[in-house]
DNA sequence: AGAATAAAAGCACGATCGGTCGTTCTTGTC
DNA sequence: GACAAGAACGACCGATCGTGCTTTTATTCT
């Protein structure tokens, strides 16, 4: 790898570290360059514009996510395993991270659910990708026979990623340490509800 | 209602509006002067710090929020439909608004779950007052015989949140024009896991 | 080693940020 | 209607914003 695209890498690196922090917005070419020790002209040619750096920093959260949930999670058996899978590696995405900690998709969604432009677009595509992905997974455990044949998949994954979100509220907002366990326990109620008979 | 006190209230309403918008960290002064059409010197002298108007912007938002939602739902009565109200008109205070649509809140919690200071505080605690509302509500509830005795208030707090949380996310993210229908669905289901018997 | 290329630095720009003046105009009170 | 208090103004501060352009320094390739 030649030395320009490695610091580019820790450009994007260090920047998607401070979006999780103070949104992606407030991430200013100044301050990134301070952190890596590195002139704001030198850092700026890199993308020759703020917003292409933005976007650099979505795409990169993107790959991200897609290796440590979701191929990660293409390893269990398809039906009502992967889905479990699913929240398993989304719950450990939250937990640990290059990020402080939690789902930066949560903070970018609400950074710019009202802001139009390419950036919100970026957010907006990503979401609906994960959200086809979890309505697929259900929509499989149905046809494997886990969920209930009359199970509606999109309700499934609107009151899954609800979860997520709950969970990141009090465990980062409200600092609530038994916000996992609930999470978990709400989990188990929603895969309770969607399987067979009962 | 002397004059002074008349204009800082229209500037307050106007944050809160653009808060809602681009964040109450966007808000920014000289653009809010603009709109109202006031020099951003004698905006400036309402508050003497930014940081002032963005306490009194979170202010508001919870005085309205007291009003619209908590205090009409106390008109219910306890137990069950005192939690159905407080449901109900949470999803009206969604709905509609000065802010253009979507749970300030919301909005706040995510901007600022990361940030430390005295906005950061006031988000925190306002929060954590409405949750408390509702694992109240969910209490009395249990009290009256509606919900199980052996039902777990704070989880139930959890996983109200939760939709209403889902709900925003994907009426105002990804739009999609079912969301309302879904979080209703999604809160029958928690009722029905709530009350006596099954 | 030396030439070609890429990366970083330096400097400057116009705009805007939150904030501070001193001054002027408008209110409300007697 | 005089007068003090309060509201709004315009000019300006240093700092920082994103973005150019030019020059110097590293890296890569022959």
């Amino acid at each position: 790898m030649s030395k320009g695209e490695e610091t580019r890498r820790q450009i994007v690196a260090t920047a998607l570290t401070r979006a999780g922090e103070i949104g992606l917005e407030g991430v200013t070419l100044g301050s990134l360059a301070d952190e890596l020790e590195l002139s704001k002209s030198g850092l700026f040619a890199h993308f020759r514009s703020k917003e292409a750096l933005q976007l650099a920093v979505i795409d990169e959260a993107e790959q991200r996510f897609v290796d440590q949930v979701i191929r990660e999670a293409l390893r269990a058996p398809r039906g009502e395993p992967r889905v479990v899978a699913l929240f398993e590696h989304w719950l450990r995405w939250f937990r640990l991270g290059d990020h402080p900690r939690g789902c930066i998709f949560l903070s970018l969604s609400a950074e710019y659910d009202d802001r139009p432009g390419p950036v919100h677009d970026a957010v907006v595509s990503s979401q609906k990708r994960w959200l086809e992905w979890i309505r697929g997974a259900a929509e499989r455990a149905v046809e494997t026979g886990h969920f209930r044949p009359d199970l509606d998949p999109a309700q499934f994954a609107f009151e899954f990623t609800a979860i997520g979100m709950s969970l990141q509220f009090q465990s980062k907002l409200v600092q609530d340490p038994q916000a996992e366990r609930r999470a978990r326990e709400a989990f188990g109620g929603l895969l309770d509800r969607s399987r067979i008979s009962h």
